[in-house]
DNA sequence: CAGCTTGGCTTGACACTGTCAAGCTGACGT
DNA sequence: ACGTCAGCTTGACAGTGTCAAGCCAAGCTG
């Protein structure tokens, strides 16, 4: 069974199983962090046996690779969603990083699932469908560098300065996990580190 | 038994086990990664039952904050090492960068169990040990940026701005493991975005 | 319509994990 | 010599992911 024809008819008990699995991980994810994500809760959560979610996702792993793809789609909407009244380039950068750190506040143990290939390895990186959806949160705030991009200068080095500094810092509030409202409190002292590049001429 | 009397005597069988289940974490840590990070394994690689590093920690949160505490000696060190030869303040402060990173680049699951006290917390965050190692370690790079603290500028916002940009880098390169050699190259070029601090006059 | 195939799900088992209660054991103090 | 006691072992338990086997309803084939 390679990859259900994504047309996901429910033939049988339940309707839509692989969806509502994916939900119940988000819940879980939600309400008891990372550890309280188990295919053994997931089934629970969502009326089936035991063994049903490595059924429907390659074990452990698709399943995880499943809720971060949702994820990332989350994601940029969120990125979207702050950047959609901002009017002017460095405006819009602002409010990309905004709500890149918003969704980390927000959703703590999805942001940690999604940027945790890093060792232990749960997900599974060569996934078609993840890789797209990571990449298209990347191009919103690729996009939003743009306008800062120097003639002669490679649009990576820009993206990865931004996208490093802002990541970073999401990162050590959510470690930081009894000073988070000072690291919201001081978001814009770090985003005035952005002041210092240069608008394309 | 609250915290052995530091002097560690041996009475028994297994001398100065503590520190060798200690070692037995971080051998497992870089052999195997986060997940092969187990008390029984630690047990077995260390030559005793299974239920003895429960005894001299408590539990795995107990161990995995003493590993993270050695973890974070080193850390210090690694950044040390790489800023020795430094001879200007704004060298310093590269190599300071430079030490971060490569810390991270080999010693990826241990650097992930140090910053990972996030959602999963396995780590205990209140330990005084692994509190004092850590600020030891965030010590190093804040002298590295006080040169570049301007008049009326609070310290905290150059230091936050400096470690955010680092170590989102060292996380993004973790998290795209398949790139890490990619993200090392292109090092220097992230880091020119400090250039754009000034000294203070 | 009868019979077979097939995919979705269940059931049961396995090894492995962390944790706890109980017990053993050898070194130390008196 | 004898108790005390910390250090470690043993054995058990619930919970985890994973696999093999089986059930079962839908749908196709004759």
């Amino acid at each position: 069974m390679p990859a259900r024809p994504a047309s996901t008819k429910a033939t049988h008990s339940h309707p839509n199983l692989r969806e509502a699995l994916i939900d119940a991980g988000l819940t879980l994810l939600a309400s008891e962090g990372t550890a309280g994500l188990t295919l053994r809760k997931c089934a629970a959560l969502a009326g089936v046996s035991h063994a049903a979610p490595a059924h429907h996702f390659a074990g452990l792993p698709g399943l995880l690779t499943a809720i971060a793809t949702r994820g990332f789609r989350i994601f940029a909407q969120t990125m979207l969603d702050d950047a959609a009244t901002a009017d002017t380039p460095r405006a819009r950068l602002y409010a990309i990083c905004t709500g890149y750190y918003r969704f980390a506040f927000e959703h703590p143990a999805l942001f940690d699932l999604m940027f945790r290939q890093m060792c232990a390895e749960p997900v599974t990186l060569d996934d078609a469908e993840l890789m797209q959806a990571s990449d298209a949160a990347y191009g919103v705030l690729a996009q939003a560098c743009a306008p800062f991009v120097q003639d002669g200068q490679a649009a990576q080095t820009i993206q990865f300065q931004v996208w490093s500094l802002i990541h970073g810092y999401a990162c050590l509030a959510l470690a930081n996990k009894y000073a988070r409202e000072e690291f919201t409190k001081n978001l814009p002292a770090l985003l005035s580190l952005l002041d210092k590049l240069d608008l394309k001429a």
